[in-house]
DNA sequence: CACGTTTGCGCAATCGATAGCATGAATTTT
DNA sequence: AAAATTCATGCTATCGATTGCGCAAACGTG
């Protein structure tokens, strides 16, 4: 039926905006102008060429729209190692947000290693419209590579160090709530185990945490850890339930809901009780530290808000808009598990009397 | 210092062949080429213009050449959802084998959900050179167009229903095995808690199990769960915990290490013992199954074989090779835990005596 | 009925990189 | 020394979609 010299149909060949010029007898241009509904072209013809493009199948070659509009419509996404159900569940989002908006993620990097520099050029090789980082590592090759092409740069759950904006939770609230809420339960040796120590999120929760500590009187909590992973946390525990029980912390945070669970599943392999013998905090709100059998007390990012910001960020700078980079911190929610003994008289936040 | 007119340098304007060959006094045919490494050219002149782009950092357009050389260099991902580690796992390996063989990924859809048709479009709007489908569901709207349009297919962790080639664990080894395993050791009332009722992994997994199981001379095992997630487990884990002990099962196969995660989460929380009271196993080989508090018995698929056997799969046909659609099938490898009783005289794999 | 204005669409250039063909110079061959 | 090659590079069309400009025909008005 198609015939072969319009350029479509079944041979395989796809269909392009010459090959439907040419099937409805029109110009090129007008074939263009109709599908992106000028009003310039008459309805008539419109919605022929509209017709008759759903009919033969046609899809527009968005490289060749880039090419001369200038957008690729691809967001590149670095995301850090997503064995962390944190960054697991932000990818999730990211895509589905960015569908909302109209783009498409070029994923570029996932993992904790380094990004190779073929890697990194690969954004500007397909001239993503922005990039967005996720990771608390410091990628500052892809930073670099970003500020030099002028390519929009928005971090989340990471602060920005050289150039690009940045939306994180704000970790140092949670450090310092989480702090009054085990001191006002009544703990009185603290620790802390802490995660990758170049990451500012890490840095941050500890600072506050154990700034808070300090001012209220207590011991320096003592800190441990080094590297967010689960293996972290479990060696951290298995380093607190080595303790004598009169000198071991009876309350621990630990910088992400990874080592949280780490710590918790040493401990209690060790036989300690939490949160009898030990209370355990965490941050970062990941789903399986919330459920059984951890039921973590943790501060939850607010990650459909803080990916909301990040790619409103995005889109102005994309648009042009020649704005300084800025730093958004949004707060996190308080999480109640059993985790943690609680304050007297504490009410649950999702269980108001 | 760079001069504007040469459409390249401080402004923000990229540099392009076309202004590399003005500043070196060629034309962009001979910038090309010389890029290239075409030995066409005299060495002394790519030298000359390899050592200028690499001085004002000049990068390909990637879209570009795509307009003209037919591949974009891009494999579209479908993926399911990434809180399961197992996708985790394979989202992350599939990023790095991909880039080993100059791909990139563009991330079309992750999660659980049924894929837009706007988003599947995608696919065809950005010329994919290929696409890999890793999910158990049956996202037939994406193999439909991929079809409809000869885009080459993969799918992996899903045999194939209408197009396309795939490459699987062989669910139904792993779950003869792991019934085997089960049956030896002693246990004589066995349960299997399935994923998904549509996904071909899972039917095949427990399939297999419960054949091997009443070939063995045993009653049929009973069925729970029905979705792959970790609350269908832990729903599953409940209910076994509330049999009474002289009907309620020993031995519990679930067709993924995320239901077996839940399943023990239930049933200890439940005061069982693990394998003591009874025996779990699963089968995938995620990483948080296997390390503690689990430390599951389980069946590991081969990631990374079926990744790159997959890609092999790929790049076959977008090599023009007009092969059939094929299905390759991986054996598992057996990771014993300590989450289930073993035969007498079973020889731990990885500790050959 | 003549002239100006809108309406509707085609022509051709453009985006950036590539590839076929052509061209002039340098080199080899007879 | 004239002819035949080889060599290095330039010219130009091409990929597919978009867009500024131009040009008819249809419309309106005086």
């Amino acid at each position: 039926m198609a015939d072969k010299s319009s350029g479509g149909g079944e041979t395989g060949e796809r269909w392009t905006v010459a090959s439907l010029a040419r099937r409805a007898g029109v110009a090129a241009s007008t074939v263009s102008r109709a599908l992106r509904g000028d009003p310039r072209i008459s309805a008539e013809v419109r919605a022929r060429i509209a017709a008759l493009a759903s009919e033969v199948g046609y899809t527009p070659n968005v490289l060749a729209r880039s090419l001369v509009g200038g957008r690729s419509g691809l967001i590149g996404l670095v995301i850090g190692p997503v064995e962390n159900p944190l960054y697991a569940a932000l990818l999730q989002k990211a895509v589905t947000l960015a569908a909302e908006r109209g783009w498409r993620l070029l994923l570029v990097h996932a993992g904790a290693g380094p990004i190779e520099q073929a890697t990194a050029e690969s954004l500007l090789q397909y001239r993503v419209d922005g990039c967005l980082i996720t990771s608390a590592e410091l990628p500052s090759r892809v930073a670099a590579i970003c500020r030099a092409d002028g390519v929009p740069l928005v971090m989340v759950n990471r602060v920005a160090w050289e150039h690009g904006s940045a939306v994180s939770c704000d970790n140092r609230a949670g450090g310092t709530l989480l702090a009054d809420l085990l001191v006002r339960a009544g703990h009185r040796r603290l620790a802390v185990v802490r995660g990758g120590l170049v990451t500012s999120t890490s840095r941050e929760r500890t600072e506050a945490f154990a700034a808070r500590v300090e001012a209220e009187g207590l011991a320096t909590p003592i800190i441990l850890g080094g590297a967010n992973t689960h293996a972290m946390g479990y060696a951290a525990g298995a380093q607190i339930a080595a303790m004598p029980a009169d000198t071991r912390p009876d309350g621990v945070m630990c910088a992400s809901d990874l080592l949280a669970m780490g710590v918790m599943d040493a401990v209690r392999e060790h036989g300690l009780r939490v949160p009898e013998d030990l209370s355990v905090v965490g941050m970062d709100g990941a789903a399986p530290a919330v459920r059984a059998p951890y039921r973590l007390t943790t501060v939850a990012q607010p990650l459909d808000a803080m990916l909301g910001r990040a790619y409103d960020l995005l889109e102005e700078r994309m648009r042009g808009v020649n704005r300084a980079d800025e730093l958004v911190l949004l707060r996190g929610e308080l999480i109640v598990g059993t985790s943690a003994r609680l304050p007297a008289g504490f009410v649950h936040s999702q269980d108001p009397a």
